[in-house]
Parts: structure tokens; C-alpha cells; sequence
DNA sequence: AAGACGGGGTC
DNA sequence: GACCCAGTCTT
């Protein structure tokens, strides 16, 4: 990759794409203006996440935190909620971190040089480089899934990207074709190349701006780059979940995830749940006993249907169960509500879809 | 260098 | 159903 373009023919590369990014780039919310906070939300929010997943929460979110010192102050109960069902919570976590170190020591504002926006949590390299090119013009080479792709591709490079001396290759390259007169357009347009033109599979090379350059496409090796990640076998999990009704609707949730089920419920609120080894209703019973402590947990668990809920490599089978109670305990690290407004509390999108059955089936 | 961390679009 | 995404952090 390195030296394979030299002048004139990576600056022939350069205005050939952005040419063709001034053309198809599309309206998307961040790229409404250039300031830094909400350029660094949109960018946090992407990551390992696609953009049609990403619309619904960004606008939300900016109206509940217009501001880097709004979201700063904001409690982390309510920032976890607005990220809610986008996954990723840590991104969530450190995202207020980071904006409370901000407000202290850069003055609320977004910092202009890379080794201090590097040293704030959740921020890579990527995302440094996304941020401060496009906000601040920085000179900075933005690498990401996409751009590693369309790179490997004009490289004609061979094996996985994911690997750190490949990837730092890659990087290496991206430094050396960087548009510099445009930093922020050419990371913009060479993602919006790679997403919509120089896809993972069937790429549109007819419809390429810089198909000309493109060493697999003269190899014929597109369908060869990027070679496949390899995978993680799959383990199945099953959870059984009880969700207890009191006379009034209202249900309880606790945020005291077992070891197993962490990946599941993400350290939010959650019905109480187990893994299951043997049998369901037995060890959640076991389970709901250990809850309550002295008391008496409820006799009749029924059983609503299963759902399927595969996350990375776990593949979890749930088996909620439904329960009428006379009456919830009140215990530490619970939260008792009605089952229709657990969307107020910050939940994964497994405890989403377990209180959908629970809604359907106790109606 | 490898693994953990969510969820859903897309083919 | 598999693949993979506008990655970062920990071990």
C-alpha cells in the first residue's frame, strides 16, 4: 500500500472521490453543522452500529442533551435510558465520563489536540480522527471497518484486516492518501464509499468513483478482499425470567445480573432471572426464594412463550415465566413499576422483548 | 494477540 | 442463518 500512489495519480484518486461525495453525500442529522459534541455523539453512537439503527436514538438524545454541559450534568440513570436497545452500554458510560471530563478540564469544549482527545474514555483513534477532522479540519486519517475494506480493496490487500500488523498497514496507507486540503470530506466520503458502493459482498464497482484505481478490481479479487473474520463457536444459554404481576400491573426489576447473564442485560435493569441448567421452573423458584429472603416467593409460575435471542456468539434461549402476586417486596436494588413503562428505566433489548410477551400474554 | 461487549440490517 | 458493521478497552 505504502508509495503505491504517487503524485499525479493519488491526487487524480483524491478529487475523483470527493468529486463523487459532493454529489451523493447524504443528509444525515450530524452533518447538519460542524459542532464538535454532536459530531462526537453521532460518532460514538456508530460505532460497531449502523446508520439506520443509529437515527432514531441520535435526534433524542440531542434534544435531551443539547449541550455538552447538559449531558454532563445529567444523571447516568437518564443517559443509559436514552441509549437504551442501541447496545454497546459502556459506550453509554463513558460517553458521560468523558463529557464530565471535558467540562473540567477543557472548559466544556470539545479538545482540539489528538492526545487529549485520546486520552478520554471511549475514544480511540478512530473516533479522535472522525471527530477533530471533521469538526476542526484536523489532518487525521479516520480508519475504520469501511475505510479498511475500500483500502484493502485499492491495495489488493490479502488476508484478515483485524489483524494489528495489517491493520497498522492500513493505517499507514490512509495517512499517506488522506486528502489533506479536505480531511473531514475525504473520511466522510471514503465511508460513504465503502457502505454504499464498495460493500462487503457484491460490491457496485460499476458505479465506483475509483474503480480505475482499484488493484482487486484489475486482479479480480474483490470477492477475495476482505478475507473473512473468523468466528467464535456458539454457545446456547438458556434464561429463565419470572415476571410477577401484582394486582395493579406493576412488576419488579432488579439490577443484580448473575456472572452468566451479563451480556444479556448489560448491567440495566432486568426481571429476575437465572441460567438455567436442568430445570426452569425448579431453579427459578430456587432463585425467586433466594430474592425474597424469609418471605414467600409466589407458588404458580406460568409459562409464556420462549424467545430467541442471539447476541454475539451467545446464542440464549429465554423462557419467561409469569407470576400473579398479592403483593412485591420492597428490597434493595429493585424498582417496582407498571409492566408498560419499563422503557423508563434503562433496560437491554432482551428485558424489551421479555415484557412484550408479558404484556401480550397477561392480557 | 485475543476476548468481551449488543443489536439489527442484509443477503 | 451467517456475516458484519462509522471500535474501544481489558487481559
Amino acid at each position: 500500500m505504502r508509495h503505491q500512489w504517487e503524485e499525479p495519480e493519488r491526487a487524480r484518486l483524491q478529487l475523483s472521490l470527493l468529486r463523487w461525495f459532493r454529489t451523493h453525500r447524504r443528509d444525515l442529522p450530524w452533518r447538519a453543522s460542524r459542532d464538535p459534541y454532536r459530531i462526537w455523539i453521532a460518532e460514538i453512537m456508530l460505532q460497531q452500529t449502523r446508520i439506520a439503527a443509529v437515527l432514531p436514538y441520535y435526534d433524542r438524545f440531542l434534544r435531551n442533551f443539547p449541550t455538552l454541559r447538559a449531558l454532563a450534568r445529567a444523571r447516568q440513570e437518564k443517559v443509559l435510558r436514552l441509549w437504551s436497545g442501541l447496545g454497546y452500554y459502556t459506550r453509554a458510560r463513558n460517553l458521560h465520563r468523558a463529557a464530565k471530563e471535558i467540562v473540567c478540564n477543557h472548559g466544556g469544549k470539545f479538545p482540539h489536540r489528538l492526545r487529549d482527545a485520546l486520552a478520554l474514555p471511549g475514544i480511540g483513534r478512530y473516533t479522535a480522527a472522525a471527530v477533530l477532522s471533521i469538526a476542526y479540519r484536523l489532518p487525521l486519517a479516520a480508519l475504520d471497518g469501511n475505510v479498511a475494506r475500500v483500502l484493502a480493496r485499492l491495495g489488493a490487500i490479502r488476508g484478515d484486516l483485524r489483524v494489528p500488523r495489517r491493520w497498522q498497514r492500513l493505517a499507514g496507507g490512509a495517512e499517506h492518501l488522506l486528502a489533506r486540503q479536505a480531511p473531514g470530506d475525504w473520511n466522510q466520503a471514503l465511508m460513504e464509499l465503502g457502505e454504499t458502493i464498495c460493500t462487503p459482498q457484491n460490491p457496485r464497482c460499476k458505479d465506483c468513483p475509483v474503480s480505475r484505481f482499484c488493484l482487486a478490481r484489475a486482479r479480480r479479487l474483490t470477492r477475495e478482499i476482505p478475507a473473512a473474520r473468523r468466528k467464535r463457536a456458539a454457545v446456547n444459554v438458556r434464561i429463565a425470567c419470572a415476571i410477577l404481576a401484582d394486582p395493579r400491573g406493576r412488576t419488579i426489576l432488579v439490577r443484580e445480573p448473575g456472572a452468566h447473564d451479563s451480556v444479556l442485560f448489560s448491567r440495566l435493569w432486568q426481571f429476575p432471572a437465572v441460567e438455567v441448567r436442568r430445570e426452569p421452573l425448579t431453579e427459578l423458584g430456587n432463585h425467586l426464594r433466594k430474592l425474597w429472603g424469609f418471605g414467600s416467593p409466589p407458588a404458580r409460575l406460568e409459562a409464556l412463550p420462549t424467545l430467541r435471542h442471539p447476541v454475539t456468539f451467545h446464542k440464549a434461549t429465554l423462557l419467561p415465566f409469569m407470576a400473579r402476586v398479592a403483593k412485591l417486596p420492597h428490597l434493595a436494588g429493585t424498582r417496582i413499576l407498571a409492566l408498560n413503562q419499563i422503557l423508563e428505566l434503562p433496560v437491554s433489548s432482551a428485558t424489551r422483548k421479555i415484557a412484550a410477551v408479558a404484556v401480550s400474554g397477561s392480557a
